[in-house]
DNA sequence: TGCATACATGCAGTTGTGTGCATGTAATAT
DNA sequence: ATATTACATGCACACAACTGCATGTATGCA
């Protein structure tokens, strides 16, 4: 019962429907999941942790990145079903194809790659370009 | 994009999960699920009334009585194999067998049909038998 | 060996959710 | 009309969820 619960805890939340959106179209790190909806890196790392969390996604280590992807193992008949269904309310949405436009053009090049130049950790200061969700 | 997690959000929630499976099974007033499912009349109440509020639910008045019901004029497509696949979850489950168990012998006398006897209100002193949830 | 980078996480503040209690509302019966 | 019944809902409280900030951890490079 809490596995069918908290799974759709996970996904009835806008902002991982979307990071899962980005996972579905391919592997991503976290760096490109923050540059793709604008959001922070611990936002963006604790979303896919989540994801992660519930059984949807796997990761890999490659050098520094950690690349999250659908865990095939897992998504697989009734949990598929559901992602399917869920997936078809996200075509043709404004704020995924803005996502997916941004993750095409987005670079592995980790937190830093917003704000560069700078010697300091900046990890902490991207911002999202809207503070809402 | 509400629409996909506002449903995602209300069925996220074990007890109105529950609620929902009682009405796949057959059309309930609200006295019928406070019953089956041992909780308060209120409680029922919002949880048919969540479930209804995000079109999954319709209803019909008879006599005293609101009875929900499956709205399968919007539970189709893409909502229906969300429902499907969540509802396998629930198959073989001892919480969920015991609901049906007790909506076989649930009565449609109101909330008063637990503690009979008494001249007064009484819908609001009905307690669930465990607290919790 | 020390530093930079990519990601994870503890903490705290804010916001949202779930529920009981008490009461309100609508329908029916007497 | 008044009382009773079945359901709905405002309020308050407890608890959980979300997120930014700051910092921790792990990997790779010079």
């Amino acid at each position: 019962m809490k596995e069918i619960t908290g799974l759709l805890k996970v996904l009835s939340d806008e902002s991982r429907l979307r990071a899962l959106n980005l996972i579905l179209e391919r592997e991503c790190c976290v760096c490109e999941v923050m540059q793709a909806m604008e959001v922070s890196q611990s936002k963006a790392s604790r979303m896919l942790r989540m994801l992660y969390d519930v059984g949807l996604l796997k990761l890999r280590r490659e050098g520094r990145w950690v690349l999250y992807s659908i865990d095939n193992n897992q998504v697989q008949g009734h949990v598929a079903s559901i992602l399917a269904g869920i997936s078809h309310f996200l075509k043709d949405n404004p704020v995924i194809s803005g996502d997916l436009k941004r993750l095409a053009r987005a670079e592995r090049l980790g937190p830093t790659c917003v704000v560069k130049g700078y010697g300091k950790r900046l990890a902490g200061r991207i911002r999202p370009l809207q503070s809402t969700n």
